[in-house]
DNA sequence: AGCGTTACCGGTAACGTTATCGGTAATATT
DNA sequence: AATATTACCGATAACGTTACCGGTAACGCT
């Protein structure tokens, strides 16, 4: 690494002083139009960067965003794509650190970004996570944090989120109508809000309908193509099985497919079958997968939007929750009439 | 945000000099244990956290590493958690930016962080990047740069990437070994490295094996499921029609399945089909696609590798290529005997 | 001639931290 | 008792930048 040019070589170069190139480069009014030029002149020739290191610590602030994250599926992806857009377009820096669903690594990142080098966070928790004490360290230092997709309940800040429920309740809904009687739902860990919500909507549906839930038609596991197959595979044994399946997300959904076909059932005649995501994936294999549609990349954007908000001093904004309605996209996995 | 606490808060607090408190947080050898004492209580207390920008703009280090790449699929976001193990191992905080394929925001990504905000640079180039500028500005301002997968080849820098004529010969020799014989290729953008060479090991593995590459059996396309799903319509509606496909991504090779299946082909007895990367969703569909790995996270730590290796002084690092060895899968898709 | 105004510029302090030098008091050595 | 050593600590400068205050020279006005 070179010694970086400064302002002060500049100055000395021009026999002026500092304060003056300072001043030239932003265009004050109180400069000779003839330093101004010199400066500009010369600034460009050495190819002069200001300092952002040094701006910050004057500053206090670094124009920089903190974005922790479990991971970079294709959600998530999309989502950070998202932000990433607005956060630009408004002179911001991203900065993201996924948590690798760890929430040792998630306090760990918490931490570092918070010496200085961000304005503000934008999280999304890990599955890992039960205790927030790395969050409330953020508001305990009045830096603007916003939530969003797995969000925190007893936390006051600005969430952005999908209607889970609704999103669970138009899959269910569409199964039930479609003539399925005993659906089954492949939920994710069980501390995890997004999947729990998701539950909920299923759970209120089938009451709604006068269906019963049997216990052994909810399952648990992770968010993992092998867990769903095994735990399918484990669906289609039992005594009672069900004659659908709701999964949570659409990886899940692919390795229950897999599990389906393999036992050698039909969909949707047999069996249907209900993701989440609505990834580009699922209408590509056969059949062509039901899923509900998030809207990652309008979450992102308006999260972004929500924490640029919020750092102009919308401090009014703590309790808003912004909620997204997801919309099923049915396809041949559960469209029996 | 409120004030933070700083060194000279301590200091006034316990009547004594920040140089003090400065040396007790370190465990310097000249400061009384009692002082030490009373100072590290009461930065616990007060939980003081150091300033890192102060650090960084007296140590000229930010222990940052900027990593900028083309988009957040499923082989980079890989590596980058490949990055990201290794850096955080040994101190670095990660900025990924993603240019979204665009040379316009590689630029202004890059540049931003140029602003003294980063120690070096771990690049991937965007599809539409023709002019390398803004890569050589990085080396002029003598900042450590590492490339990794898209690469550039008339830069001097450290290059970790697959040996892409290798996937493509492995990926052809499989399918001549299963008996095809008319084998297309649906490449990448015509101007990418990555897909020029993995077409490169498939002419001269056809070549080495007397075999003609028919032009129209090769096509370029997009990185992406339509394109490659209507590109393959075409071939299989061709007067010379193909009897396997070697796609560079596995996307691509999906959208391609779609095609044949739609065409009411069957694979792998009329068509064979080799896809490019692994990704998990090769084997969850029916029949599963063969596929070549590619070993993402194993290239984003050997990349992060050499970065902390030329970070400590590796400037004879500057010529040196890692290349990885990819292995392929062979799946039912092109498994005919 | 004396005063105010304008146009332009320089010096200093500050952001938070640490390296360096130097100093003082207590203790050890002759 | 005089000197050397040790243990401990404070002041200063520096990293690059800008806000703020102040100053000088030139000019115009009465």
């Amino acid at each position: 690494m070179e010694k970086q040019i400064t302002i002060k070589d500049i100055a000395i170069a021009l026999n002026i002083s500092t304060s003056t190139v300072s001043r030239a480069l932003r265009d004050a009014p109180d400069v000779k139009a003839e330093t101004k030029a010199a400066v500009k002149a010369l600034s460009e020739k050495l190819d002069y960067q200001p300092n952002r290191l040094a701006l910050s610590l004057l500053n206090r602030q670094t124009n920089t965003i903190g974005v922790i994250i479990p991971n970079l599926d294709y959600v998530l992806s999309t989502m950070v794509k998202g932000i990433d857009e607005v956060a630009l377009g408004a002179g911001y820096t991203v900065m993201v650190c996924q948590s690798d669903e760890s929430y040792g690594r998630e306090m760990v990142n918490t931490k570092r970004l918070l010496d200085s080098l961000v304005d503000g966070f934008i999280v999304s928790v890990s599955s890992e996570t039960k205790v927030f004490e790395h969050i409330k360290k953020i508001q305990d230092k009045k830096i603007p944090l916003v939530l969003f997709d797995r969000i925190v309940n007893n936390i006051e800040a600005p969430k952005i989120r999908l209607d889970n429920i609704d999103g669970g309740r138009q899959a269910t809904e569409h199964l039930i109508e479609q003539g399925y009687k005993k659906i089954a739902i492949l939920a994710g860990p069980e501390n995890l809000n997004i999947s729990n919500k998701r539950m909920e909507g299923y759970l209120q549906t089938l009451k709604a309908h006068g269906l019963r839930s049997d216990k052994g038609h909810i399952i648990h596991c992770d968010f993992n193509q092998q867990y769903a197959y095994e735990a399918t595979k484990e669906l289609l044994a039992s005594k009672n099985r069900p004659d659908a399946i709701f999964t949570i997300s659409d990886r899940m959904a692919i390795g229950a497919m897999l599990a389906i076909k393999e036992k050698g059932l039909s969909m949707p005649h047999d069996i249907g079958l209900v993701g989440f995501n609505n990834e580009p994936i699922v209408s590509l294999v056969t059949p062509a997968i039901s899923s509900v549609e998030m809207y990652a990349f309008e979450i992102g954007k308006a999260t972004a939007k929500a924490f640029i908000e919020m750092m102009n001093g919308g401090n009014d904004m703590l309790d808003q929750e912004i909620i997204i309605k997801p919309k099923l996209f049915v396809r041949n996995s559960s469209k029996r009439n």
